[in-house]
DNA sequence: CAGTGGTCTAGACCACAAG
DNA sequence: TTGTGGTCTAGACCACTGC
């Protein structure tokens, strides 16, 4: 049997994959839509099974959501934290209605200031609900990563997130924490972040330096 | 039988399904599979599948290529274009790299201020391959989006494209030709499209107003 | 424990591509 | 017509949830 498959070099029939690895043609057509998914392999009714381009492993974008910790250690960078904040508040108007409280409803902070290497990499609020906590509020945040903290202390499982992008100035609170200059230029994302069943989960404004980020997504013309 | 779904009401389990309606599990499978990709319901194991809220259905973001064209009409503006220019060039060296192009190989670069409602919406500079073009190079555009004049053209369709996104400030260039402030941000799109194939078909950058659109990117968990 | 969705087998027929 | 992938049936066991 071959061994290093190229692009456009055809897969052994189901029927013989069946044969091949003695499973049902159930279990071997799973394992080829899994393929087919990663962009892998592609089908073609009447014809075969093909081995894709490897290229086409375009990397990942902005159409994943993953947490900041895994964006800078993807780049490469040794992701750090150099300023932490905790804080209980009432939401504001914005966040009342993208995470549909109730009006006097109470809602948690955290403000980070994440690096990567050291350097500056990025200003990071997230505000849950009070309700998500209970007891009470954590003085400190034990994880690197905000997507493990937030799921293994309050079960907070985000699945998905909408995410506004708009190029920013530094806000006076960025000024105040961090050493940069006032020209500074950041992109933020201004997102909600929604769990399986839909519910708004965390709201958070994430400011990055575009001098440590470089933000792709890939973009398809038809779905 | 309820006929009026709510969100979260809980639907019958695939046992029910497979006799309510005389098919096999395999299928009724199937079929809650595609709702479930569509985000209409959602499955927990051991527990039941359930119906989503009806809001979840998202808007569509970058994730999704459009012509700059289409995204203006569907912010809800008039689009308009209020100046124009084509040149024949010399690639950059970056051009060369991500085009795949021969280093003399020469190329067509078009720049358009589009508008919105009449307001300065992007500047939007497009290069594509010299020998895209038989004969002439056009002295206009007679289109008001640039995929359909590039596809009618020259027969350029661009399947997907992978798009760099970084704010900025306006270059000498663009400020020679608008009448923008020097502190205006802008959101710099650069990208290449690619053909179904994936030959890259066009180099382009385009500099986008974020008064006038409000970029969203759909950000999935898992694939 | 019973009931749910997740995975798998074994077999059938259909729809499409290519000679 | 033959061989491919696409759809479907009927049945089994496993893994998870909640009582």
């Amino acid at each position: 049997m071959k061994e290093n498959l190229q692009p456009d070099d055809i897969l052994p029939s189901e029927a013989v994959l069946v044969d091949m690895f003695g499973v049902s043609r159930y279990t071997v057509r799973e394992a080829l839509a899994l393929l087919e998914q990663d962009k892998i392999l592609y089908k073609i009714h009447g014809k075969g099974t093909f081995v894709n381009k490897v290229p086409i492993q375009v990397e990942s974008g902005l159409e994943k959501l993953e947490s900041i910790t895994d964006i800078i250690e993807s780049f490469g960078y040794k992701p750090g934290t150099v300023w932490a904040d905790i804080k209980e508040s009432l939401p504001t108007r914005d966040m009342i209605q993208k995470m549909k409280l109730k009006p006097k409803e109470k809602v948690i902070t955290f403000t980070r200031i994440r690096t990567a290497d050291g350097k500056i990499a990025a200003y990071c609020v997230d505000t849950i609900k009070r309700s998500n906590i209970v007891g009470d509020i954590p003085k400190n945040i034990d994880k690197e990563s905000m997507f493990e903290y937030f799921e293994e202390n309050f079960g907070i499982v985000p699945e998905y997130a909408i995410a506004d992008i708009i190029p920013v100035l530094p806000t006076e609170e960025m000024k105040k924490h961090m050493d940069i200059k006032e020209s500074q230029l950041f992109l933020l994302l201004h997102q909600v972040h929604y769990d399986k069943e839909g519910h708004p989960q965390i709201y958070s404004m994430d400011y990055f330096n575009p001098d440590i980020f470089k933000f792709k997504v890939n973009r398809l013309r038809h779905y």
